[in-house]
DNA sequence: CGGTATCCGCTAAGATACTG
DNA sequence: CAGTATCTTAGCGGATACCG
C-alpha cells in the first residue's frame, strides 16, 4: 500500500509522502542517535502502540529509510537502523528542532 | 481545540504539533512566495477541499503562523499572509525540498 | 468570493488477546 | 521480545448544499 504511490512532481510532496506522518518523524528522530531495538523504540516514541509502530517501520523499510535486522535467537531481537537515505533526513529534523525551540521560547 | 494542546518538551514534537499535518506544510510552501487569496490557495494546494483548507487556515492563524485579512467589499476578498513566525519555517521547507529532490533523483 | 452547515464513509489508530 | 490477529472507534476529510 505504500509502494503504489505515484511520484509527485513537487519535492515537498515527495518528502511528505515519505515522512509526512507524525510518527515517522519521531521514529527517525530516535534512530538518528543510532540503532535501536523494537522495545527501545516503543519506549522512546512515547504514545505509539505496537501495531502502529510495526506498520510504520515496515513502510519505512519498504521506502528504504531504514533496515531491519533480525537476530535468530531466544528471546528474539530485532534492530532497526537508518540507511544512508534515512540518515540524510537529519537536516530536516535539525531545522525542526531549531524552529521548535525558538517557538517554544517565544511562548514564555 | 487547537489551543488546548499541552506544550511538549521535545522541540521536534513542538514543531510537529504546529505543522505535523501534510496540508499545513503545503499551505506554508505556497504562502512563502507571498500573500495569497483563499481561492488561490484552493488552486495551489491541489486536492484540498474548502472545508479542510478553511479549518487548517484557522488553526494556523490561532497558532500565529499566518494572518487573515478580510476586505469588506463585494465580492468578498480574503488574504492570507505568513507572520514572521510562519516565515521562519522556511529553512524546514527548504531542507524538505532539497531532500525530496535528491530522493527523487535516486529513484531514476 | 469565501466561506458555513450537514452528512457520512473510510481508514488510521486504539485495545486486547495470543504466539513463534 | 517482537511481533500477529481481531475487533472497535474516532475523527479526518470528501461531497454537497446553502449563505452573507
Amino acid at each position: 500500500m505504500n509502494q503504489e504511490k505515484k511520484i509527485p512532481d513537487c519535492p515537498v510532496e515527495m518528502t511528505l509522502q515519505l515522512i509526512g506522518d507524525k510518527w515517522k518523524v519521531l521514529i527517525i528522530r530516535d534512530l538518528l542517535t543510532g540503532t535501536k531495538r523494537f522495545s527501545e523504540l516503543m519506549r522512546s516514541v512515547s504514545g505509539i502502540t505496537q501495531k502502529v509502530l510495526t506498520s510504520h517501520l515496515r513502510n519505512m523499510e519498504a521506502d528504504g529509510l531504514l533496515t531491519r535486522k533480525v537476530y535468530p535467537e531466544v528471546p528474539p531481537k530485532v534492530e532497526y537502523t537508518l540507511t544512508e537515505t534515512g540518515y540524510s533526513l537529519k537536516p530536516i529534523l535539525d531545522s525542526m528542532v531549531t524552529w521548535g525551540t525558538n517557538y517554544k521560547n517565544r511562548l514564555d
